[in-house]
DNA sequence: GAACTGTTTGAGACTGAGTCTCAATGTACG
DNA sequence: CGTACATTGAGACTCAGTCTCAAACAGTTC
């Protein structure tokens, strides 16, 4: 709720409005830890249907300017969406059978990454690190992985 | 030319034809450093416009079975391909100005990913590791990047 | 609250990257 | 040669995402 309160704020700052299609969206998109997008539209659109897919994207695209949400690219299946504002960075490991998203912290590696930018002199502005492997339970049950993006789960209901 | 006739073996030894049209698209991959599967279409019917789009791809598949071939995802324009058959496993850097990509190596990186999976159990199979920034010469001429993979380079002439 | 103004929207056409279909061609092998 | 299967070229198709544009909306000025 204080996430969602903050963004808000965001957006008005931004200059631009703040109309319900664009708090729909960031609801919908609090509710969930990784999402693809057109997760997030089927998802919007199952609380109000006259919602366009376009708008959907377009706000997806505002919060992403805005700072608010992260895109990742997990090779299998479409990229997913993560709203990181308000959370300590992070980065991620997959497993590539059952789809399960691990967020782990490691500051040795990006303490790491600062110093390879170093020898290139390089500005870091960002980095992507995922790890890609089998979780315990899948290591027994071997099959081939599909591509298909894993179930959406909603973790919180906001408002 | 060495990788060449040893990835010839590894198609031959996959048990399907290594018919002209494979062996054209393996050349002119090999002839470039990271490049995007249109650019190869193009380099490819650039010699023999007679392949057809499709065979340029079902190659570029075939080559990624067989672990000749990687793609990357630099989030900045269309997925990168890469031969890495025979080099020597590093990550990258790349300036999203300019597009310049550094190939980088940091073993202490990949000691630090094999205990991070130890924490959850997981069997590593692979990772990204990508880091974004300026290069030296973009942090003076400071401009909005364009989305636009960075021109060709022909690296080498594969007989 | 009517008129004016710039913003945002919904609908659907469009795009680009990649995949699929299928008839035609090529290759292997008896 | 003839049969059997692999591969190909051409182009239709898919999917995620973007663009266009007229209509609806939200402020702002009277
Ligand atoms: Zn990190
Ligand atoms: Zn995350
Ligand atoms: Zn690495
Ligand atoms: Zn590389």
């Amino acid at each position: 709720m204080k996430r969602y309160i903050f963004v808000r704020q965001l957006i008005r700052d931004r200059g631009v409005r703040l109309t319900a299609q664009r708090e729909l969206v960031l609801r919908r998109a609090l509710a969930h830890l990784h999402f693809t997008a057109e997760q997030l539209v089927e998802d919007v659109r199952r609380v109000d249907p006259s919602v366009a897919r376009a708008s959907v994207y377009r706000a997806l695209a505002l919060l992403h300017e805005l700072g608010v949400v992260e895109k990742h690219d997990f090779h299998y299946g479409a990229p997913n969406y993560e709203v990181t504002e308000g959370k300590a960075h992070h980065d991620h490991l997959m497993c590539t059978q059952c789809g399960e998203i691990i967020e782990f912290q490691e500051p040795r590696v990006e303490r790491l990454q600062a110093e390879i930018v170093k020898r290139y002199g390089y500005q870091l502005l960002s980095h992507t690190h995922k790890l890609y492997g089998l979780c315990p339970a899948c290591q027994r049950t071997q099959k081939p992985h599909s591509a298909k993006p894993p179930a959406l789960h909603v973790t919180e209901m906001v408002s």
